[in-house]
DNA sequence: AAAGCCATGTCAGTAACTGACATCAACCTA
DNA sequence: TAGGTTGATGTCAGTTACTGACATGGCTTT
């Protein structure tokens, strides 16, 4: 067996952004992705559970970084306001590196498997903005609808954050987007 | 080639809910569902684009509703109010089938590319809800928010509606979740 | 140096889907 | 009524996502 090379992981997450980005998700094959990092597709499915788990590496720390901003949100702040200061932390990973997030979010766009597993991803976000809730002490009913409010904010917040010319600065489109659902009725 | 078996569509969705019922998702191959149905395996994905769709038939019937729901709701009614009226109308689907519906929750809630699928089509609700404020003249921040918000309040409802011992009406669920909503601050 | 761990390679297998083509009953239409 | 058309299905071969079992080889620990 050759040398061994480290980092396959990081290899394989970057030859695939290339290749679903050059000829399109469905038209590259996980062997594709696993042949331009230089290792096997065994391999390939050794660090991700299935094909489409490759574009989505850094959604636990996601996770992670909005449950400890809302274990550690002011305590007067409201079931919401803590799920939004949740959001905030969490869109600060991404923020610095918009053009990154705008190639992934076009290859996610370009496939409907992507945009399912993205929706995973968004309901695993709130499931655990919902524990953080609770944990917070806020009851069942309302740490679900706030966690989803929250979640719903920061999805509509990244579409537009991604989608606009000008870019605005995320944590403004959160603002503007928690501002416009607070107007509902 | 013997007599043509009329209805094939709906043998097979009893056939896979049977299946699923009894093994689980991941242990019946679509072949299985297609044997019991008296049909091919081609024939099974003729009718249905995966195996998961078999589950989800009554979907577009659902968005429908909720549309022209919303677009005869009130002049007066603000977006989220006419937003969950169409869903209240969607509600209506189901609620005289309860028991048809906690089977078919317990499959999907066992399965996570079930549960992701789900989440798909609550997705098309939600875009689907939020062209029919469109097409009332909400904004389309506003309406992607609201729309949001009344298929949130409607997930929220039906999952406590099929979970519960004692189960309310589903209207009186999604009322309930409603009001939580507005509660939030 | 022996033992063991860890990441990887090799290989064979299952099952989800797909395209191309054949069949057969029902139904027009001349 | 003969003959063509349509629509749902069957048949078959192929691709690809994914999995389990086992082998290999470097690196660390003792």
């Amino acid at each position: 067996m050759g040398r061994w090379e480290p980092d396959a992981r990081g290899r394989l997450i970057r030859a695939a952004m290339e290749l679903f980005a050059e000829r399109g998700f469905e038209e590259t094959t996980a062997d594709d992705i696993a042949e331009r990092a230089r290792v096997t597709e065994r391999t390939f499915f050794r660090h991700f559970a299935d094909k489409r788990e490759v574009l989505f590496d850094g959604s636990r720390t996601m996770e992670q970084t909005a449950y400890d901003a809302i274990l550690i949100a002011p305590a007067d702040h409201s079931p919401l306001e803590a799920a939004l200061a949740g959001m905030v932390a969490s869109a600060g990973l991404l923020a610095d590196r918009r053009d990154h997030a705008v190639r992934r979010s076009r290859i996610i766009a370009a496939n409907p498997s992507l945009r399912e597993r993205e929706l995973l991803k968004l309901a695993a976000l709130t499931g655990t903005t919902a524990e953080a809730l609770r944990a917070r002490g806020v009851t069942d009913l309302t740490a679900d609808l706030a966690a989803h409010s929250a979640v719903t904010v920061f999805h509509v917040a990244f579409a537009r954050w991604v989608s606009t010319e000008e870019p605005p600065d995320f944590a403004a489109c959160i603002a503007e987007a928690a501002a416009a659902l607070r107007a509902l009725k």
